[in-house]
DNA sequence: ATTATTTTAACGAACGTTCAGTAAAATGCC
DNA sequence: GGCATTTTACTGAACGTTCGTTAAAATAAT
C-alpha cells in the first residue's frame, strides 16, 4: 500500500467536533481539511462532495450512539440503576464534552428548511433516542406512558443542551438528566 | 422613480421569517433584499452591515415578545386560566406560525460558538421567557420551585419545537404546552 | 509499470460590502 | 408662490475574498 497519511475514518473523527460546534454551513472545506492536516482537494478522494461528507458524519454519529445505547439497554447483567448511570455517561460524552452540544439537533435546525438531505437520518436518530429511553421507562410504566415520557425527556434534554450553551452552565442539562433518572427509576 | 418604497421597520418585518427558517448564515443579503423588493446595496442605508441587521432583528423579536408576554402576566383583569390561554397563543404565533421555529434558539445554536455578538440578546430573551413562566407558576408554587419548573418548561418547549420541525408534527410542542398549563394551574 | 494516495493550481459562482450616481422630497430664500 | 439648494431614498455596477469543486501533476508502494 502507498504511504497513508490519513484514512477516511480518521477524517470523519477529526471533522465531527468542528461540525458540531461551528455548524455545517460555517465549516468550510478549507477549514475542515486544515484540521485534518490535508489539502482540501483530498477530501474529494474520500467523499464525492460536502453533502456526502456531512451525510457520512451523521451516519457515523448515529451508529456510534445506537451501538452504545442499545448495548447498555439490552444488557442482561446490568441493573436498572447501572443502566441509567451508563446512559448518562454516554449522553454526557455525546452532548456535553467540548463545545457544540448535539450535532443532530444543530444540523436539524440549520438545514431542515433548506435541504431535506439529512432529514431522514436525523429523524432516525431521534426515533432511536426516544425508543431507548422508552425501553428503560417501560420497567416501571406502561408502554404508552413510557413513550410519552420518553418524548418529554428527549425534549427536556435537548432544551437543556440549548440553555447549557447559551448560559455556559451545565446545570440545565444536569437537571434534565436528573429528571430522566427519576422517571426511569420511578422515584 | 425613487419614491419611498420601504422603511427600516418594513424591512425588519419582512426579513424575520426568512432568517428564522433559513438561518443567519444561509440567508444572503441578496436573498433578503429580493424579499424586500429592494437592491441589496440599499440595506447598507439602513444597517451598517449584516451583523447589525441581525442584531436589530433579534432586538425587535425580543421586544415584541416581552411587551406581549408581560402585558398578559401583569394584567389585573385576566384570570390565571385566561393568562395561560393567551400565553399559549403568543407562543404559537412566535414558534409555530409558518416554518422555522424559534429564531432565538436557531440563532443561538448557529452562532454562539463562532461569534459572541448575539449572545447577550439571546441570554436576555431566555431570561425573560423563564421569568415570565416563573411569575405564572408562583401562583401555586414557591419561588424556588417556580424557577426550576419554569426552566424545565422552557427546555420542554424548545425541545418540542425541535422535534416538531424534525417530524413535521405539532404534537411535540402541543404536549409541552399542555404540561406547562398543567404545572401553572396546578392540576 | 501500475496503482493508490496526495498536492498544486485553477475554476466559476456567490459572498458581504463599497461607491458614484440619480430622482424625488423637503427645505430655505425671495 | 416660484425657484434654488440640500437631504433623503434608492439603484446598478463593481470590489476583493471565499466558497465548493475539478483536473492534472507529483509522489509513494506494490
Amino acid at each position: 500500500m502507498p504511504k497513508i497519511k490519513t484514512s477516511k475514518e480518521e477524517v470523519l473523527k477529526k471533522v465531527i467536533p468542528i461540525l458540531r460546534s461551528r455548524g455545517v454551513q460555517n465549516s468550510s472545506m478549507s477549514e475542515l481539511s486544515k484540521a485534518c492536516g490535508i489539502q482540501k482537494s483530498h477530501f474529494y478522494y474520500y467523499f464525492s462532495n460536502k453533502e456526502d461528507l456531512i451525510r457520512e458524519v451523521l451516519a457515523t454519529v448515529h451508529s456510534y450512539f445506537n451501538y452504545n445505547l442499545f448495548k447498555i439497554i439490552e444488557s442482561n447483567t446490568l441493573s436498572l440503576n447501572e443502566k441509567v448511570l451508563k446512559m448518562k455517561l454516554l449522553l454526557d460524552k455525546l452532548f456535553r464534552a467540548s463545545d457544540g452540544g448535539c450535532i443532530m439537533a444543530n444540523t436539524a435546525l440549520e438545514t431542515i428548511h433548506l435541504d431535506p438531505t439529512y432529514k431522514k437520518e436525523i429523524q432516525s436518530f431521534f426515533k432511536d433516542f426516544i425508543l431507548g429511553l422508552q425501553r428503560l421507562l417501560e420497567v416501571h410504566h406502561s408502554t404508552e406512558k413510557a413513550l410519552l415520557l420518553a418524548e418529554q425527556m428527549v425534549q427536556d434534554i435537548e432544551g437543556g443542551i440549548l440553555l447549557m450553551q447559551i448560559y455556559d452552565d451545565p446545570k440545565y442539562l444536569n437537571n434534565a438528566m436528573k429528571r430522566t433518572e427519576t422517571a426511569i427509576l420511578n422515584l
